[in-house]
DNA sequence: ATGTCC
């Protein structure tokens, strides 16, 4: 497929609708970022998510967009719900609620050096990491996961895993609505019982940080941050039980496409009316994962917190927890007419804008907090939702992958790339050398470079720069 | 991302 994109703007480029296309594709990029229209899918899949039924505006790419299941990684499309608009899995990904949680220390980064070796092997022993293997907190069994699906990050502080302040920091305090446990099948519940409280593999980890550069001290310091402070970064999502959920309905929705009469140029971007029988049914145990999700980065802070108690006599306050891996159900105005839409945000996080109504109180006055992991090399950002932001208020959630694992494989070799780090001061503790080495910062867009695009676009502000201490990887 | 294939 012959590809254009032509400049539109700063750091906006437009990808011409032609048929199928219902919609243009927009791509938030700098020159430098833009994906290469040949040997990159990533484009192809955004004129492809152009073609959806009851899609508006456009079929978006984030700064960090790169190639994905069906939808590409760091895309965001609304379908509008009461015009046939419809879900789709690939839209959200299979590690549903995938996100991230900052958590701010009552410590800087100098008085905990003497100590920050002792606190990673602390943490390095306490969280659980890798592929499969259990986690911190084992359910009793469906009656029990039924209500931590219901109440996400909230259930877990009700058992005393967590502070009820923790909710007034999780976007959506915690457990996304709509949630119906019965929607998620046995073998998803089953492959959840002994995983909440576990970071996984992949581009997961848990990391201590220090706040490198302040851009903006009004807004960092609403959010409970200055310099040289030190923080905690966890990346997870919902495990084996949300990949099991994501695997079912695309199952489903892939059967039900010659019902509903839709075409899609790729059968990954299997989809549903978001009023259907299988799009209610996925949204519903969709939002039961994401709460999973919520849950589990509930465990895992509470992980750190003994650890830094113990190991650095600090405490964590949370700054906040985002999920860049969701559809939800917003009302977002298009042509100037207020719509209820499902906004598809694949490796995108939610950006609202100063003075939304649906932000929490003490934050309404700033934006909606938007974080940005980097790699263990470089460093991570926190940004902030921007006022004129077009694209459904959603902003970037990564550096975003350059080379595929196995180009990582052939490049880097774990030990290598552990000394290369610790010679550098970032300590490491890996759960294998093979995935350390698939997270080799090389691998990775150049966050600073995400992040001008990101602000050069109108989509967030950054706030604040973090840098790698030491990194639990998954 | 993922008991890296039911």
């Amino acid at each position: 497929m012959d590809i254009t994109p032509v400049p539109e703007g700063p750091f906006r480029f437009r990808l011409e609708r032609c048929d199928p296309m219902r919609v243009p594709g927009v791509v938030f990029a700098s020159p430098d970022l833009l994906p290469g229209t040949v040997g990159d899918k990533a484009l192809e899949q955004v004129v492809n998510v152009a073609t959806l039924p009851g899609i508006v505006r456009a079929s978006y790419a984030m700064p960090d967009v790169h190639w994905g299941y069906g939808f590409p990684i760091g895309g965001v499309a609304a379908t509008d719900v009461d015009a046939a608009g419809v879900v789709s899995p690939g839209g959200v990904g299979f590690d549903i609620s995938c996100g991230v949680r900052l958590l701010a220390a009552d410590i800087d980064r100098v008085p905990l050096a003497s100590r920050l070796p002792g606190l990673m092997d602390m943490l390095g022993d306490i969280v659980p990491r890798g592929m499969g293997g259990g986690g911190l907190w084992t359910l009793s069994g469906r009656a029990q996961m039924e209500k931590l699906l219901v109440g996400g990050a909230g259930y877990a502080v009700e058992h005393g895993h967590g502070v009820p302040r923790d909710l007034e920091r999780c976007e959506d305090r915690g457990a996304l609505a709509g949630a119906d446990p019965s929607l998620v099948g046995q073998r998803a519940v089953e492959r959840g019982l002994r995983q909440v409280g576990s970071l996984g593999s992949g581009n997961h980890f848990l990391e201590v940080q220090a706040v490198d550069q302040v851009y903006d001290a009004e807004t960092a310091a609403a959010f409970g941050l200055h310099p040289g402070q030190v923080c905690v970064m966890i990346h997870c999502g919902s495990r084996g039980l949300g990949h099991q959920v994501c695997s079912d309905h695309v199952r489903i929705m892939d059967q039900s496409l010659r019902a509903f009469g839709i075409t899609v140029p790729d059968r990954q971007l299997a989809c549903a009316p978001v009023v259907s029988v299988p799009g209610r049914a996925y949204l519903a145990a969709m939002a039961a994962a994401a709460n999973y999700g919520r849950a589990n980065r509930q465990l895992l802070t509470e992980a750190a917190r003994r650890a830094f108690a113990v190991a650095a006599g600090a405490g964590l306050d949370l700054v906040y927890d985002v999920s860049h891996n969701m559809a939800k159900i917003e009302t977002h105005e298009v042509d100037g007419v207020p719509r209820r839409l499902c906004v598809h945000r694949k490796g995108a996080t939610l950006a609202l804008p100063p003075g939304h109504p649906d932000l929490p109180g003490e934050l309404a006055r700033f934006g909606h907090p938007v974080l940005v992991p980097g790699t263990m090399g470089t460093a991570s950002y926190v940004m902030v939702g921007a006022s004129g932001n077009d694209a459904f208020a959603s902003s970037a959630h990564g550096a975003g992958r350059v080379w595929s694992r196995h180009q990582a494989l052939r490049r880097v070799r774990g030990e290598q790339l552990r000394d290369d780090l610790e010679s550098r001061g970032v300590l490491v503790r890996p759960s294998s050398w093979r995935g350390l080495a698939e997270e080799a910062p090389g691998a990775y867009k150049d966050v600073d470079a995400v992040v001008r695009a990101t602000e050069g676009a109108g989509l967030a502000r950054p706030v604040a720069r973090l840098v790698p201490l030491g990194v639990v990887k998954g």
